[in-house]
DNA sequence: ACAATCCTTGGCTATTTGGCAAAATAGAAA
DNA sequence: TTTCTATTTTGCCAAATAGCCAAGGATTGT
């Protein structure tokens, strides 16, 4: 593989692995009803602050969501829909899983 | 986050997981067109077959790929192809990535 | 100025990951 | 059987990741 092909995957391989953790997909699959503010998102996923901090700044840096401040609180939004249509499919992943289980156990 | 959505999202986390490396990025994109023998996939990847091996069997162990072996080797093909979808928006996100970067020069 | 609130950053530890090389396995062919 | 050949597994090490806590901005309100 020649250095600039690897570069390209390398480069859309960042973006899959920002959404590629149980809380960071849990935020993005709430942003994508409203916009929240870290603290709101903090209460729902349940860790330290500064946890869901960092979870929200390794999707920032991947170009997956946006923040904007306002007053003391930032609210992060989500800024390409698309990465919604990850769930569909990975969905469906699960149900061709869990069908191939079951025949496995018939 | 009760135990049971997180359960579901750490299983949706592991099926992106798989896919968030670029030699398993590059592997699944090869696949999509035609299934490929082991060392057919080790030849274009240009690591050691132990680690394309590796990488092959994360993918398998998501269920993004199925083997057959066929005489002496194994060929891997795509098992779901609703994953390609994931190359077109993270595309998008690029574009709109570099699209930014550049405003900001401006 | 001071305190309170919201958020991010740095430091630490534990765990996971990715890579190669060597050893083990499975099947084909001789 | 023995010997290839294709693939996987194991062992090891370096690097990356996730989590918490404590410390450090920034902004609002007193």
């Amino acid at each position: 593989m020649d250095t600039k092909t690897k570069s390209r995957y390398e480069a859309k391989a960042k973006i899959i692995k920002a959404m590629s953790h149980p809380t960071r997909l849990f935020i993005v699959d709430k942003l994508s009803r409203s916009e929240q503010c870290v603290c709101e998102l903090t209460e729902m996923v349940g860790d330290d602050m500064s946890t869901v901090s960092k979870h929200l700044s390794v999707l920032k840096n991947a170009g997956i969501v946006s923040d904007e401040k306002r007053g003391t609180q930032i609210f992060y939004s989500l800024r390409v829909p698309c990465v919604l249509k990850f769930f569909s499919c990975v969905e469906s992943v699960l149900k061709t899983n869990a069908k191939e289980q079951a025949s496995l156990v018939r």
